[in-house]
DNA sequence: CGCGAATCTGAAAGGCGGTTCACCTTGCGC
DNA sequence: GCGCAAGGTGAACCGCCTTTCAGATTCGCG
């Protein structure tokens, strides 16, 4: 749950501490998915996971304290999720596709969470970038490992993470969370198809 | 302007209201950029304005109804700005390289349209979709265009419309908004660059 | 058991800011 | 000039929600 920041030592100290803050934190995840940062209410969280009001600042100091610590959470599980499904692949183009596939479905099963790291932009802009930073660094470590191999072209890496991620991201939105006209599969195979090939007509 | 939807007839009928109204306007695009929706209070926007909180309800029914109305134009303002600096270009690629370019020097003048718009994803969603989906199917349709004249490969219309405009949004995010480390016209040629010839190899 | 620490409780404090409204001012059309 | 519609004013209302707090309850340990 990764702790972090300045919450003045609320962590739980016995199993049923954890238990709650667990329900909490799910709760919340729930609450701010559904309704956003600003529409959410504590008692909407409490009652949510079946506790008192008073008991959500035993954990947490505010609103925007769990809301911080849920995009980390969130942030972690998105890259881990991708990461583990594009493990072992023999190339970068295809772990490219294999990551995406993934990502859009993880979209797919839990639209709250891309939700709230979208909002965080607005809510707190710190934990937003470093989430993109943090993917990006990865992505450009990736791309150069790849060109260093000679599996791809030439080219600026960070620009190119960025330009990938991008292309993540609205398809993810545009296929996982608006309408699912294509399967995650299709998607993504489409895309990489497309950054691997370009829209140049290639010589035959 | 855009009247739009159902404001009870609150447009001004005399010059001396039309100024009131656009520097109300004006106001909260000042506003909502800095301080984001929630944060941004009328009486932010009618002190900016210079006129007395009273005088916002004149010409608008809510605070939610000025930031559609915002919206809105800047969604016009942003194609329209694009599609401008598009014209005339020679081929499809040409033309995306100049309207990227454009876009990103868009964003480095006027933060605050990126962000009103962003945020309406959480304030005003249909908008947000109206959007996007206008866009896109511009884009769709330039491709599918190109596609006939033989311009470029052939592909998915639609899909490559969202992914070109994921990188379009995120590459005006990192070196619009957030660094300027290279100039609009470079990040376009090099996006542009990979958009064209993609990652793989080129046989020689 | 019995005691202290950890948890839990929910009423109420305290702010905040959107919206209303009754009244005043301005300026166009005759 | 003058009358009336359009425009402008800002104090007050109002509902909502975060945060606090004093006290009750539970639990683990000796």
């Amino acid at each position: 749950m990764a702790e972090g920041s300045g919450n003045g030592d609320k962590s739980p100290r016995t199993e049923r501490g954890r238990k709650t803050l667990r329900r909490l934190i799910e709760a919340a995840a729930q609450e701010f998915g559904e309704r956003g940062f600003h529409e959410a209410a504590i008692t909407g969280i409490t009652q949510r996971a079946g506790v008192a009001l008073g008991t959500f600042y035993t954990y947490f100091e505010s609103k925007e304290e769990v809301f911080r610590a849920l995009v980390r959470d969130m942030s972690n599980a998105t890259r881990a999720h991708v990461a583990e499904a594009a493990r072992g692949a023999p190339d970068r183009l295809t772990a490219e596709r294999r990551g995406l596939a993934a990502f859009i479905a993880f979209v797919r099963e839990r639209p709250e969470l891309y939700r709230i790291i979208e909002e965080a932009q607005f809510v707190a802009q710190d934990e937003y970038r470093k989430h993109y930073l943090t993917f990006a660094e990865g992505y450009r470590r990736n791309l150069a490992a790849a060109r260093a191999r000679g599996e791809i072209a030439d080219g600026p890496d960070e620009l190119r993470a960025w330009a990938l991620i991008g292309i993540s991201v609205f398809l993810g939105m545009r296929y996982g969370l608006w309408e699912r006209d294509l399967e995650p599969q299709e998607v993504a195979d489409l895309a990489i198809d497309l950054a691997s090939e370009g829209l140049r007509i290639r010589a035959p």
